[in-house]
DNA sequence: ATGAATGCCTA
DNA sequence: GTAGGCATTCATT
């Protein structure tokens, strides 16, 4: 039979934390986040360890027992600040209403108290769970019975770990203390020996006692030091040793008991804790709930007319019960036929996640995701969390969900955002292409990409070395080393060192920049070399040895993440590592891209990208003629540009005059201004209006269009994509004159950005649909916003680049023909032209 | 440890 | 001039 656990709290410790981490105060201004966050962290620990005994000990005053031995002791300690000296009283009721003891005893410090409970519990056969971050308690820590747990880290600390950590055992950290001192404590310690030194002292001779007598055998340095601070390492010692204090309390005393409901409420309505409020009354209705539950027949009855909400936490399925209004958990198991009987509606919160996290589970009808459907509704929504869901839809502001709950509210939020879907006209975007999307995500996680680890390291020891070369070269031309990575020490070398003439100014200092740099290689070797290795660097430290590390780790494969609800405009975004920005340029980059290969044998990779898509949709928006002329013609577009700005022969234009065009056309759709044009050019802000002035005479649809984007933005609050995608920009209505400036390109970029997310992800479920309706095995890999990969089975090519490809070109009918490139290979590098 | 600043990769 | 993710340094909880 296992032993019982006490759990001792070193509440003082836990009222400073609280105090420092969480700022808050009622309506009236009387500080309240201690009392707070004493309330959150004690129920924490109780619902991780489930503890039988707790006890939560107190400092009394400062003085105690080692004030009188020195003076100095914790003389650096500022005093308890007033507010949390008010907080106090409270925070003592607060532990009284939850049921549990505490302990505070004259002339001794809580870690006292919490010395004496252990070594009574010790003798009474208990086990002891000590919770505290001080060091001075791990002279507690003994083997199977006494551990440490800090719950900022989540952590446990036994023997093993302390171990680990210091090198020598729990008990001898009073000898290390008493060498070392303590400055938060004001321990003074051995003048001239640090934390390494005391550390190598204890390893080799245990104790102090030990250290004195055998002094012959210590280098003569040290030696005068420990001779000359004997006394202070022996006060040090005394000091730091924590002390029985004869604690008279009975076990029974810490028994956790039932909590004052009553006036857990009236301390929280008092300090105006309206989610506490809100818990008290949770678990008091979650008390009835039944804990493990067999669904009985007749449960799927229930959700004939109402859909199935739940949540998936660890190996436990909460459904919500639209009929009796309550939440019953059961092992996932028990609950996976009806996770797949399609007949049933089910919406839950961020399925994508719970779908990669529980794959050996089948999810079919999942109808509503709160998340998504959230996003679609207010992409400007930076956090999706369900508390703030719930705070922002259902007007409850939570501090948290548990478990049990989150089908209820899950519920709640689908009961108002489906309604708004609707009136907004979002409908299809959300149930025929976000809803479809999520399976596509999720497959595409944990489906992953194969990668030939082979070719990457070698590539990575490649590009190593001529990281390691550059950098030489670099410190040799600047006559000295320094940290290369550091813009702020090469800003020192080049500029001040080297008297290099600087180009640029930041915020901090003089501007080390691609730009600048490229400028200065023209005169200066040292430049160039720079560069090199700033690409070197960046190859290896953002994209070989990353993919490395964790294609190691999955056989091969790698498993990136795909967000659905991160970005303002409707585009995905990918991250752990963003496969959206693998380089396609550059050295090297043909490289890096020829390790993404194909699963199958002689299996390929196919990739689809839409051919200026954004310049088409701007043409559709804008309803141009110019614009739609030039695309239905299939012209060049930057060369028709080029000669409509420059009055010559499209085919006539040279390098330079294309260019620039180029830039004119991306700048457009960036909504650019002069002033960010002439940059972009090298030009002055006065040539730059000339050439948006000639931009806009010959694409007076795009001028229209753009005018009148900026007056329904003011007018609306928000801008949409062709299929209703929202994006809310309320700056456009700001007397910053920045501000607004900046609310009128993006309000110009999102629709045509967003369209193009629009016009990709139909293309992405209609394909999806179609390789599931043939039973393919070919999967999608990579989007990278106008482009999708495919990882293709090596009989199933022919097939799939003729749909692939119709159904990318005809995701929307726009007013201009939509062009996809096919192409197709063994790896991502060399890939060739399909049509 | 954490966040700002700088810099750089993608569409 | 749009939209993202991420590595590194450096100053400051």
């Amino acid at each position: 039979m296992p032993k019982e656990t006490i759990f001792l709290i070193d509440g003082t410790s836990m009222c400073y934390r609280s105090f420092f981490a969480i700022k808050l105060s009622t309506s009236k201004g009387f500080p309240c986040g201690a009392v707070f966050g004493v309330y959150r962290t004690l129920k924490k620990i109780i619902s991780k360890f489930n503890p039988q005994y707790l006890c939560v000990c107190f400092d009394v005053s400062r003085k105690t027992f080692r004030t009188e031995k020195y003076q100095e002791y914790k003389i650096n300690r500022p005093p308890l600040p007033d507010p949390l000296k008010a907080q106090l009283p409270l925070i003592k009721d607060l532990i009284a209403a939850m049921g549990i003891e505490q302990i505070g005893k004259e002339g001794f410090e809580a870690d006292d108290i919490i010395a004496s409970l252990c070594n009574k519990a010790l003798a009474d056969d208990f086990s002891v769970v000590i919770v505290s971050a001080d060091k001075d308690l791990y002279q507690l820590i003994r083997g199977d019975d006494v551990f440490i747990y800090n719950y900022n880290k989540d952590l446990t600390i036994g023997n093993n770990e302390f171990l680990k950590d210091f090198g020598f055992l729990p008990q001898q950290i009073t000898d290390y203390l008493a060498l070392s001192g303590d400055s938060s404590d004001n321990i003074p310690g051995a003048k001239g020996i640090g934390k390494v030194g005391a550390r190598k002292l204890i390893e080799e001779f245990k104790d102090i006692d030990n250290i004195f007598s055998n002094l012959d055998r210590v280098k003569p340095k040290i030696r005068d030091i420990l001779q000359s601070s004997k006394e202070m390492i022996y006060l040090s010692k005394e000091l730091a040793q924590l002390v029985d204090c004869q604690i008279t309390n009975k076990w029974e005393d810490l028994k956790i008991r039932s909590a004052d409901n009553e006036t857990l409420y009236r301390i929280f309505t008092d300090l105006e804790f309206k989610a506490l409020i809100k818990d008290i009354a949770l678990n008091d209705k979650n008390k009835e709930l039944p804990l493990d539950f067999d669904i009985p027949d007749g449960f799927v009855e229930k959700f004939k007319e109402e859909p199935l909400a739940f949540n998936i936490q660890g190996n436990d399925i909460f459904i919500f019960d639209p009929v009796n209004k309550r939440t019953h958990k059961t092992a996932k198991s028990k609950a996976a036929y009806l996770l797949c009987d399609s007949k049933i509606k089910k919406i839950t919160y961020g399925c994508k996640d719970q779908k990669v996290t529980n794959q050996e589970l089948e999810f079919n009808n999942l109808y509503f995701d709160v998340k998504v459907a959230a996003y679609i509704l207010d992409s400007s929504l930076i956090d999706f969390s369900l508390v703030t869901l719930v705070g922002t839809y259902l007007k409850e502001h939570l501090s948290q969900i548990s478990e049990e709950s989150k089908p209820y509210y899950i519920y709640q939020l689908y009961k108002i955002l489906e309604p708004k879907l609707i009136t907004q006209g979002q409908e299809k975007l959300f149930f025929d292409i976000e809803m479809p999307l999520i399976d596509i995500l999720s497959q595409m996680q944990t489906s992953g990409v194969k990668i030939n680890l082979k070719e990457l390291e070698n590539l990575l020891k490649e590009v190593d070395k001529k990281s390691l070369q550059a950098m030489s070269k670099v410190y040799k031309l600047a006559g000295r080393e320094f940290n290369l990575n550091s813009p702020k020490q090469l800003r020192e070398v080049l500029f001040e060192e080297m008297k290099i003439k600087p180009i640029k100014k930041t915020k901090t200092g003089y501007s080390t920049n691609e730009e600048v740099l490229e400028r200065l290689a023209l005169k200066y070797p040292i430049a160039g070399v720079i560069l090199d290795y700033r690409h070197m660097a960046k190859l290896k430290t953002t994209y070989i040895t990353p993919l490395v590390e964790e294609v190691k780790k999955n056989k091969g494969m790698l498993h990136a993440e795909f967000h659905q609800t991160s970005t303002q405009t409707g585009r995905l975004s990918s991250s752990s590592p963003n496969l959206q920005s693998i380089p396609a340029r550059g050295q090297f980059s043909d490289k890096l891209r020829r390790s993404f290969i194909p699963s199958f044998n002689n299996g390929f990779l196919l990739s689809g990208d839409y051919s200026q898509i954004e310049l088409r949709i701007l043409a559709h928006l804008s309803g141009d003629e110019n614009l739609i002329m030039a695309f239905n013609d299939d012209r060049d577009i930057h060369s028709f540009t080029a000669g409509l700005l420059f009055s010559k022969d499209p085919d006539k234009v040279d390098f330079q005059e294309r260019d620039m065009a180029k830039r004119v056309n991306f700048g457009i759709i960036y909504g650019m201004s002069s002033f960010g044009l002439a940059k972009e050019l090298k030009i002055s802000p006065t040539q730059a209006q000339n050439f948006i002035d000639d931009y806009f005479q010959r694409y007076e649809g795009v001028r229209r269009y753009i005018d009148g984007v900026k007056e329904s933005v003011e007018k609306k609050g928000y801008v949409e994509t062709i299929l209703k995608r929202r994006r809310y920009l309320p700056e456009a209505k700001s007397s910053n004159l920045h501000l607004r400036e900046f609310a009128y390109r993006q309000a110009v970029n999102a629709p045509i950005q967003g369209s193009c997310a629009d016009l990709i992800k139909i293309a992405m479920v209609r394909i999806d649909k179609e390789l599931k309706a043939q039973y393919l095995r070919t999967k999608l890999v990579l989007q990278i916003h106008d482009e999708l990969v495919f990882d293709v089975c090596s009989d199933e090519l022919d097939k799939v680049k003729v749909f692939i490809c119709k159904y990318m070109e005809e995701a929307i009918k726009l007013e201009v023909p939509v062009k996809v490139n096919l192409k197709s290979g063994n790896n991502l590098a060399d890939l060739k032209e399909l049509k």
